[in-house]
DNA sequence: GCGACAG
DNA sequence: ATCTTGTCGC
């Protein structure tokens, strides 16, 4: 019988998936290799992509995989795909790649194919890059790929490698004044896993910047706050906002139930913060 | 038993 | 990821 550990998946994938990570891994390039990258404001830089999922709420198979193009340094939208999939895997924490990064391919690919001159020349990914338990996080894995220039941008730090959310790192945070602010995270092995990045002014939670491929991780910081009009940065949060619509759009509002016996209700709203807003 | 656990 | 309102501040 397989032994199923984590969410339902046997060990044997999941050793699997070790070896395809660690082979992969070893094509990372974590340094600068485009002109633009090395240019004090970016210049020759025109097109950034962001790529995010969306889930259908209550279901566990359905979601949006998105994918936009904006101008640089405008940072307008030039190029938006939606397409609903169904997801055969599930989330394994460390293992995220393997659930969405299909879908992204997939979604770059459609590019490439028709409308080559919009193919973006770094692409943001929701979450880790090097910061991760193998040092492959998705956006490593999707720029392995897809060969693109790719930055990994987490909400929430991953605690790997002694790296805690604790007390001290609650201080460094404190200590970030203004957008652009960060402090390397260095990890007990000695080595500088990724950034804690104050991306504006106005936003106190940090962002987790990591090295997905072909670029350093001081070009990731300087061109992630370049890219930020609120705390997400713009491509990320383009592709978030429009895999939601798009889902709404095709599945969702479920024709106004009958008026339903209202109450008032007291809920404790959770540190929401302005990333929402526009 | 407790905490962690990108999305 | 998703469930979810009002509210405080500029």
């Amino acid at each position: 019988m397989a032994e199923e550990a984590e969410g339902g998946v046997p060990e044997e994938i999941l050793s699997l998936w070790e070896r395809e990570q660690a082979q992969l891994k070893a094509r990372v390039v974590d340094r600068d290799t485009e002109e633009w990258q090395r240019e004090p404001a970016f210049s020759g830089l025109r097109r950034v992509g962001g790529v995010d999922l969306s889930f259908v709420k209550g279901d566990c198979a359905r979601a949006c995989a998105s994918l936009v193009v904006l101008s640089y340094p405008e940072l307008e939208v030039l190029y938006e795909d939606n397409q609903l999939v169904s997801l055969s895997t599930p989330y394994v924490p460390g293992f995220l790649a393997f659930r969405e990064v299909p879908f992204l391919r997939d979604a770059m690919q459609r590019l490439r194919d028709t409308k080559p001159s919009l193919v973006p020349q770094v692409l943001f990914v929701d979450g880790n890059g090097v910061l991760h338990p193998r040092g492959f996080g998705v956006a490593c894995h999707l720029g392995i790929l897809t060969d693109l220039p790719c930055i990994g941008v987490a909400k929430k730090l991953l605690q790997v490698d002694g790296l805690e959310n604790n007390a001290l790192h609650r201080e460094r945070m404190q200590l970030l004044h203004a957008g652009g602010d960060s402090f390397p995270l260095m990890g007990e092995s000695r080595t500088v896993l990724g950034m804690a990045l104050r991306s504006h002014d106005r936003s106190t939670n940090p962002l987790y910047v990591s090295v997905g491929h072909k670029v350093s991780l001081q070009t990731a910081v300087r061109l992630t706050h370049s890219c930020c009009r609120f705390r997400i940065p713009e491509p990320v949060r383009q592709a978030d906002i429009r895999s939601r619509e798009h889902i709404r759009r095709t599945l969702g509002l479920p024709a106004a139930p009958e008026p339903a016996p209202k109450r008032s209700q007291k809920v404790h709203p959770k540190g929401n913060l302005e990333e929402t807003l526009d």
